[in-house]
DNA sequence: CGTTGCTATGCAACAAAGTGCATAGGAAGA
DNA sequence: TCTTCCTATGCACTTTGTTGCATAGCAACG
């Protein structure tokens, strides 16, 4: 269970209704960490519930209504909480990492095309991260002081260039691979 | 739903119980892969009622009989069938780089010595896989011929590593990040 | 002989996550 | 006007995953 802390985060970077959090897990956030619209409306409901977070309706001009959410005290407890446990190394899931080594039994060829779209969508990501990392750490701070804030995303943000990048080279290994075992030798 | 699969290519892999497959999703296999001795079996039995593994009672000296499992037809069916359908880039839950996010918003280095912990984690991952790649795919097949199996095992191990060395270096990354906001600056 | 530990299998209850569907206001264009 | 799309919120159902517990054979040790 650790979505409600995630939530907490993302309302503590910036207050925002459901809809923009969903928004947010799409982007920036679900690229470590992904939730559906659905998750986030139950899990808010039930941080609303718990006093983690507050509700306020805000009437919009073009739009529907929405309820913008902001963290309260007990939530920012329970993230201070949180943040002080240990937690394990994350479980990983990698279908295609089981596709390769499935590969063996069937067509290995088959897969080429497959492995060639994951690579497409970790470059796009790749160079959706490039830009934002241009946009939003381009320039130094203004008043030139060093913001937790700011620095904290900056490391997290090079962390996913650093996670694309690497799955990129070992998608052009595993293609590589491929490609040996079609020539069959 | 991709566990079956996973269990399927394991099985492939070798024939074996429950037991011993919930041994393999502690090691090689559960580093991109992780499943309970509880889920494993819960699933063998889908699976088994499914007509996609068949079974073998095994008796055994010096400890308890067991069930082998092998894959039958439909099971072998079905993996080919998930080969090719298209799967969507994993999703991604990395807790620590919420946790990042979030020290921001609470003591930024205390978060280090749960750092240096993943740090850790990883180094021994990282050892424990490059031990096995000695071991396993040090020399080349006596046959020198290209065994499709042990290639592709072989590219998923190396992607493993190549996913080790990448954390480690982010880690560091995240540390020295949080020693610059600490000594204030 | 009792305890501990490893092999081996499983159930039950619960929590979390995913899938599908529904509703509703308003903007933009055919 | 009708359709389509975007914003905004949510329920119901199903599938997965987690936690705790239970049983049982056999070996090794004190």
């Amino acid at each position: 269970m650790a979505l409600e802390h995630a939530i907490l985060v993302s309302l503590l970077e910036k207050p925002g209704s459901g809809y923009e959090l969903a928004r947010r897990f799409e982007r920036s956030i679900g690229y470590f960490w992904t939730a559906s619209h659905q998750q986030i409306y139950r899990v808010l409901k039930r941080m609303e519930s718990d006093g983690w977070v507050e509700v306020r309706d805000v009437a919009q001009y073009g739009r529907p209504d929405k309820k913008e959410y902001s963290v309260a005290g007990r939530g920012r407890d329970a993230l201070s909480a949180w943040l002080n446990e240990p937690t394990e190394p994350e479980s990983v899931r990698h279908d295609l990492a089981v596709k390769v080594r499935g590969a063996a039994f069937d067509d290995p060829t088959a897969l080429i095309s497959q492995v060639e779209r994951h690579r497409q969508a970790h470059t796009d990501r790749l160079t959706h991260y490039l830009a934002g990392e241009t946009r939003d750490f381009g320039d130094p701070p203004p008043d030139g002081r060093l913001d937790a804030e700011r620095e904290l995303q900056h490391a997290v943000l090079r962390g996913g260039i650093a996670y694309e990048r690497m799955m990129i080279a070992w998608l052009d290994d595993v293609l590589a691979t491929l490609a040996r075992l079609d020539t069959g030798r």
